[in-house]
DNA sequence: TTCTTGACTTGGATCCTGTCCATCGTAGGA
DNA sequence: TCCTACGATGGACAGGATCCAAGTCAAGAA
């Protein structure tokens, strides 16, 4: 995490208690947490920090592709620090446990050339659903 | 599309003016609409049908499997009434275009049993990301 | 160290999507 | 034709997310 706060300041990124706060609430890995979720946390730190600067925060940690957004549900989007190492989503259809798993092969190569009509594409989003051993 | 209308005849739905007209408005493949957009068109043919109606018709068609729920940006949910022959999605990233596609292979096979942490799977949902030609 | 300024933060308004509910209307069987 | 249970309505409500004008402050300049 001192790496991201360091790669953001290099990249010319204002440092504030708010950004702190919230690069550090998105420390380590399987952590899917929701920006009601962040504010939570980070407002455990900072009492005073708004939604909005959550929000606007999460989002340049996205388009800086320090953060990947996923949306597991049609409910509340979820932001993944463990953006570098890309991966895709195992759900519990019961309780919603997200975990990060690694298919075998390139998602990508299996979608062959005429079927892409004649699309760029740049990536792809894997959600495998099911019960977790606990809800099953 | 009368097929459908038959079909859910059969299962004994009561025939109303209104669920006539938000399944006409399913007909087709590559159908991929909002709730508030099938209201739309909806309402061209039955101008007071109601947002409410529109959405329950669209949850009983999805409990039916008669309609596939579809949620390819944390936005609104779409509706694809091409239920019946399982596929996945190639969304354009710059004018969100979807259009349906069919990888090679079964993509629940991709995730192998030490990835799958105990679960039972029940399916998957794969997006495509790309710019379609006329973005690119 | 102090000054300056443009970038950042804030809270509240606003929008969008979706659900809920009491009441009214009607499809379709008796 | 009549009944009534099921469906439709619209308006309230809730959660997620964005927008905005006004206030604040990080960090470079002097
Ligand atoms: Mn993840
Ligand atoms: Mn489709
Ligand atoms: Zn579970
Ligand atoms: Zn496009």
């Amino acid at each position: 995490m001192s790496d991201l706060l360091a790669r953001l300041r290099e990249r010319g990124w204002r440092m504030t208690s708010q950004r702190r706060v919230v690069a550090e609430v998105l420390d380590g890995d399987h952590v899917h947490l929701t920006a009601d979720e962040v504010h939570a946390r980070a407002a455990q730190r900072l009492p005073e920090i708004s939604r909005a600067t959550v929000y606007n925060t999460l989002g340049e940690l996205v388009s800086l592709g320090e953060v990947m957004e996923v949306s597991t549900d049609g409910r509340a989007r979820r932001y993944d620090p463990n953006a570098h190492h890309p991966h895709q989503h195992l759900v519990c259809s019961g309780c919603g446990t997200i975990r990060d798993v690694h298919p075998t092969g390139s998602p990508l190569a299996d979608l062959p050339a005429e079927e892409r009509f004649g699309f760029t594409l740049s990536g792809v989003e894997v959600t495998y659903r099911g019960l977790c051993p606990a809800c099953a």
